[in-house]
DNA sequence: TTTT
DNA sequence: TTTT
């Protein structure tokens, strides 16, 4: 079990970028909020991969305000010194899109964008 | 977003079943402990699907405690009077079983039983 | 363990009501979207106590979307035919308001309440 | 909202120190184990607060077993070297003591701590 | 109806 | 470094 959800608002537009294999990646932190708080954040580097990654370039912004369920992730790298440090970050598993900043959607709903295909199973096949 | 997460005990045994279309079912309740709580729990109802049914089938009874990470769901069905009822109950996404009852395992380790394709990426194609 | 996150939007207004001891109950449906959902929605009953039900009494109503932190309870009643019925249903911990739909506050912020106080220590503080 | 949920085993014992105003702060890393993951953790950081704190050192140690319920709090500080660095910590609301190494408590039940005050409500009590 |  |  390694759960995180956030709400919060965007710090700055995502970084879109992709890996050799042709993945993207899309980067951002997360201003959220603390109790009391107004000038009181906490500033959470996102990661969201492949399509997770395509929606939030294309849909959300600096300022945008969003939901984030996902997973904490510590990630070893090699700084430009020569030495390894390591960096939290949480890997969104999905967003929810709270509001809709720039194009003032006609349909009206909430987008929700997920990295895995889903489970529903409707009602009525309950044999019980 | 519609996100429980449950720790427990298996108030019964898993009942398994199958639909029509030949999905496994398994339903049990669940006895969640209250703040304070030795005689004071609260009994919920889980329903898993597919392989995760079939896994709490074969590895958890009576007794068992698990951490179960779901969604809250409302399920209308017909009563045996012919009148509409509701139901709430919980839709396994994932089950970790946090001991091992019967089978003490050799391999030691924790067991946990997903719904989905996982989303696991490694550290080092972050392109950044 | 017993967690419960759910955002939707308030099926009607709160209805605040007052314990014999004079407490404050809240309560109103959630209507929760699944995914892929439209048209397809868990309308969740909450709960909510003592200042949080004040605020949901006074902040928000039918429409609202919100954000419910809390825990799942089975609550055992008296149905008028004398039969003894169980209903679950979602105990507040904190709201989160994300729109604000009729008055548009002055003050901007989101907000939040919350049935315990704080425990936010600050950064300095920390001896290492 | 800032929410984690995790569970792993404590990569070493709590160390227990007093800031100058003599509240005690717990801090240890846990190993959460990655999807697939035997030899594949990540190793978070936990801070803990007073009577949580003392808890965890008086109850827990290396190898435990918890389920840590809290936020992620990114932290400044100032590097031996001068140089600003921040990190990122979960400062714990609960922990849930998931087995219990040493001392076979002889009273059986799980430990919770917790951070706030309960706001466990009798059934009874609702007025409707 | 129920778990430890 | 940063959001409203």
């Amino acid at each position: 079990m390694n759960k995180v959800i956030l709400v919060g608002r965007l710090a700055q537009d995502p970084e879109v970028r992709y890996t050799q294999s042709g993945k993207a990646v899309a980067s951002f932190n997360l201003a959220v909020n603390r109790f009391g708080g107004q000038n009181n954040a906490d500033f959470i580097p996102i990661v969201a991969w492949e399509k997770l990654a395509e929606s939030a370039g294309n849909n959300i912004g600096k300022g945008s305000k969003v939901l984030v369920d996902g997973r904490l992730q510590i990630r070893s790298y090699e700084a430009n010194d020569g030495s390894k440090r390591r960096v939290a970050e949480v890997v969104a598993q999905s967003i929810e899109y709270l509001d809709r900043k720039q194009q003032a959607s006609e349909n009206g709903g909430d987008l929700t964008v997920d990295s895995f295909g889903k489970d529903v199973f409707p009602d009525e096949e309950i044999p019980f």
